[in-house]
DNA sequence: CATTTCACCTGGTGGC
DNA sequence: TGCCACCAGGTGAAAT
């Protein structure tokens, strides 16, 4: 289940690998679910497209790409300097990988894995698939010129400041756990590191979040900042024929304090892990170390 | 308007 | 061994 520090990891390789390549041919299924451009326009927009770069936006996957002809900024590799390429940039492609979507780079002879729902042939001779069992995942293409940029509704987790993070829970009655899965106040939080970060810094789950003190939401947010950036950094491990996507390498091995511990000895105190359903998702909390 | 619930999907699991 | 009910969860629409 991709959250922020495995689309993270997924898209810097995919940055890494496919910068600078171009598309010249897209296939999407027939199928309506994983589209929210419809495919035809996505083939369209697709085709002949150079890919400028590519990075994270809460939990999307957002493709930087500019028309046949125009240069890739060669000189960076972390894309960080944005202006410079922004102006070459003239369409996104927006990637949401649900819950069992995956990016795959292969060559266009290989045998196309079930559920493949989009293919894209680029001009190095590879080929890009998304690949999506349970459909969930979304797809997305935008013209510039007719529409504005992809920008999530939500802050990012990993550069809130301590009053704007305040400010967010503030006003909202409702749990804790719940507002941390809300893409419009947090970007990129999903289950399991909402229930890492809620042990990390003692809260339990239930609690309301506007009950929640100033210095409790603090130590929230740093939570929230340690157990994303250790998930990125374990995540980090390279894939050699396709961009990593399902938690099988890297940061799967992170080790989970209270998600998916029903019944295990706390790894503070020892006290059997607790299971309830906060908000319709399992929800994982040590009632000792809680409050 | 804020909050909660549910449908969308398929593969894996556990019970019988 | 086979079958089936059930669960997993990100998101957005519908209900409360």
């Amino acid at each position: 289940m991709p959250e922020l520090p495995e689309v993270e990891t997924i898209a810097r390789g995919v940055d890494k690998r496919l910068r600078g390549d171009s598309i010249v041919q897209a296939w999407f299924t027939r199928l309506p679910q994983p589209f929210k451009t419809p495919a035809a326009r996505q083939a369209k927009g697709l085709a002949g497209r150079t890919v400028l770069a590519v990075h994270r936006v809460g939990k999307h996957i957002v493709f930087e790409l500019g028309s046949a002809g125009s240069a890739p900024d060669a000189r960076g590799v972390d894309g960080t300097r944005r202006t410079q390429e922004s102006t070459a940039v003239d369409a996104q492609w927006i990637v949401h990988l649900g819950m069992t979507g995956r990016l795959l780079l292969t060559t266009p002879e290989s045998t196309a894995a079930p559920h493949t729902h989009a293919r894209l042939a680029l001009a190095s001779g590879r080929e890009l698939r998304f690949v999506d069992p349970r459909r969930f995942g979304r797809l997305e293409f935008r013209d510039l010129a007719r529409s504005a940029g992809f920008g999530a509704p939500g802050q990012e987790p990993l550069t809130i400041g301590k009053h704007e993070f305040v400010s967010l829970f503030r006003t909202h009655r409702l749990c804790i756990k719940a507002a941390l899965l809300n893409q419009a106040l947090l970007a990129g939080v999903g289950n399991i590191y909402a229930d890492e970060s809620l042990f990390q810094a003692g809260i339990r789950p239930r609690r309301r979040a506007n009950r929640l003190t100033r210095s409790e939401l603090e130590r929230l947010r740093l939570a929230l900042w340690q157990v994303l950036s250790e998930a990125i950094r374990l995540g980090g491990s390279s894939v050699s024929d396709y961009v990593d996507a399902d938690g099988a390498r890297g940061f799967f091995q992170l080790e989970h304090c209270v998600y998916q511990r029903t019944g295990e000895p706390c790894r503070r105190c020892q006290t059997p892990i607790r299971r309830i359903v906060v908000a319709g998702r399992g929800t994982h909390y040590c009632p000792k170390c809680q409050r």
